[in-house]
DNA sequence: GAATTAAATTGATATAAATCAAAAAATATA
DNA sequence: TATATTTTTTGATTTATATCAATTTAATTC
């Protein structure tokens, strides 16, 4: 789809987000020299996106890893027809279909907008590149994904031996920025591992 | 403690398991140089434990990474004064307690050993010393977090809407190697996040 | 090898959460 | 603004699993 066009007048709509955002934040991990950022600046893919947009879908395999500049997005899957939730994604946030993205095979999981979302993509590829060109970007690979390690494992306790209004609890004390953006509710509660009924009763009392 | 005496003569009871198997781990991610395997050799502390020993207890600081040579160990916490048993780690897998480790800061977890043990410890300084002489070595760290994360995506869609006997069969399938190994079977029950009397009946039938 | 202790199984009951169904509230559309 | 649609809430019932208790089996220890 190109540029929107009114009569004989073309409207570019300039993207602000460059990458200042970006280079922030991997910033708060490692120092980012001016090559480094030179070359993220290249392989950076930065496009927004209205809601409901997919950024990868079943069947597929997902080419890039996206870290989110403004707006929100999940990654869902199926079971028994039913959406179930993986994950949500806000802003300074990465998302992919992990497996997909790193195996380079097709899965079987969605990834949506639920806003109006910008994000900078960039492919495996690129990325395997850059970690061989920059060792500081390997660095920072490690270090994000340690994060998120820690992220998940905490979510493995939260998931094993808590009640539905502990896991609940526990998404308002880690995800505040989310609480009041993920609609409809469906999708948080399955992403807690309860019914939509539950999460409703829950949120009650 | 040193070596043990007996009259006059002192037996020295030699290491078998040098580092070869730890080394030929990293290789199948990434080349070691001689002089990596140099390194390794001198922050690598190689130590038998036997069974019950506790790695890493609560209300102190997880000082190491520990690479499983030989044996079988757990990582558990307390919930209600019930051992929650969070993961397993057997031959040629590594195991910590991550949030401690990384952050170097106490945690409630307990590692203890659950069969004689033979494994190799890195502390964190000289990992990350080691990362920064080494980039492949932590271009190593990266992949194998990264295939550490992959596999808890997995087990976090497995109790995230899975049936105990569907998450005892996940176990089956992803963890051969501990099915016969992992006992008592509260163990199991409890990383399954199921009583030890529904584990029993998902058994039975 | 008998006695003791620990672990696993089995049974009966309780409970948290799922399911099914309907009503109410909120949102979108004409 | 009224109507239609979607989402959320509430209610009644069912179900999987927890809990409590007892028994059987297995593993230690004397």
């Amino acid at each position: 789809m190109g540029p929107a066009t009114f009569g004989s007048i073309k409207l570019v709509v300039k993207n602000i987000f460059e990458i200042e955002n970006l280079i922030h934040h991997i910033n708060t991990f490692i120092p980012v020299s001016s090559e480094l950022k030179n070359r993220l600046k290249s392989i950076c893919k930065i496009e927004t996106f209205p809601k409901g947009h997919f950024l990868h879908k079943p069947e597929s395999t997902c080419l890039n890893t996206y870290f989110i500049n403004k707006g929100l997005v999940r990654i869902y899957y199926l079971k028994d027809d039913k959406e179930i939730t993986d994950n949500f994604a806000a802003e300074n946030e990465w998302i992919t279909s992990i497996y997909s993205f790193l195996k380079n095979i097709p899965d079987h999981f969605h990834i949506q907008t639920l806003e109006t979302t910008e994000l900078a993509g960039i492919s495996l590829n690129d990325l395997e590149e850059c970690f061989k060109d920059y060792p500081e970007m390997e660095r920072f690979g490690r270090m994000l994904i340690s994060a998120y390690f820690l992220e998940q494992s905490e979510r493995i306790i939260s998931l094993q031996f808590n009640s539905a209004r502990e896991r609940y609890q526990f998404f308002e004390r880690t995800s505040k920025n989310k609480l009041q953006r993920v609609l409809p509710l469906g999708m948080l509660a399955s992403h807690l591992g309860m019914t939509q009924e539950t999460l409703s009763r829950v949120r009650a009392s």
